[in-house]
DNA sequence: ACAGCTATGTTATATTATAACATTCCAAAA
DNA sequence: TTTTGGAATGTTATAATATAACATAGCTGT
């Protein structure tokens, strides 16, 4: 891993929740990244290596969550809007029926991004408590 | 429909493929439309409508394939990176194994973002008999 | 030493999206 | 009929995300 990529990569991994490019970019400046295509540069490597997963519906990146994601499963992304935290999973009878669905087709799958948005459990109670008031 | 969503969603309508916001713009200068938020704009009462899906994986917009698509069924995307046409899908299964995987956390979904990236059967074929030559 | 490859750095610019504010239009209440 | 309140519209400016184009450095095998 070079230099840049593990500058960005521990930053992600530090982080609790997906970062944008340009997160990434204010909070390495001292650190030597000065532009934004060292970020996105570094971006790319680590995501095309599996060790990273964009987030489409935020614009943010995040460090895998999984153990050994060598990008052969499908990751499901849980993304709450309140603390807009990230959490990743897998699932082995959606992965196969997206898989089915696509090759009944003949459609040949490169990539899957499957999301959800909403209100995780901690703030769906916090929201609650705060209606009390 | 007002004016503006009537001239974004015919286009939409029309177009084979996901258009970005400022594609729409470009090909609606003529009939008016002069600013990105009027586009944004109509944008955001279709997509809320269910009259318009947003592609996040292409920052595109598509007029919904499905009769009737309330908004209720999870929309899947087969999005080929050669022609770039997008396929709308809905899978009973998926969506109640998506339901569960939320529900046996708590999470409360909003919206559900399924994507696939990818080579339609039809470009495949193309691309072979391009590799003979 | 040098040729070729990868990584890096830098500047400029393209693309996508929203903020802030002014104006117009129309339907329902007075 | 006037008024008034809300939705839609229009306009300018700017924020946020992403890539193009080009120059340089460093490393590896010959």
């Amino acid at each position: 891993m070079t230099q840049n990529e593990t500058l960005v990569y521990q930053l992600l991994c530090d982080a609790d929740r997906p970062l944008s490019a340009y997160n990434i970019l204010d909070a390495l400046r001292d650190k030597g990244i000065r532009a934004p295509l060292q970020v996105y540069r570094a971006l790319a490597k680590l995501v095309e290596r599996g060790a990273v997963h964009r987030i489409e519906s935020v614009n943010g990146f995040v460090a895998c969550q999984l153990h050994d994601c060598g990008g052969n499963e499908v990751s499901i992304f849980m993304l709450c809007t309140q603390c807009e935290r990230a959490h990743e999973f897998t699932d082995t009878s959606i992965d196969s029926r997206l898989q089915s669905l696509g090759s009944d087709r003949g459609f040949q799958a490169a990539h899957k991004v499957i999301e959800i948005t909403g209100l995780c459990a901690d703030c769906q109670t916090a929201e609650t408590a705060a209606q009390k008031h």
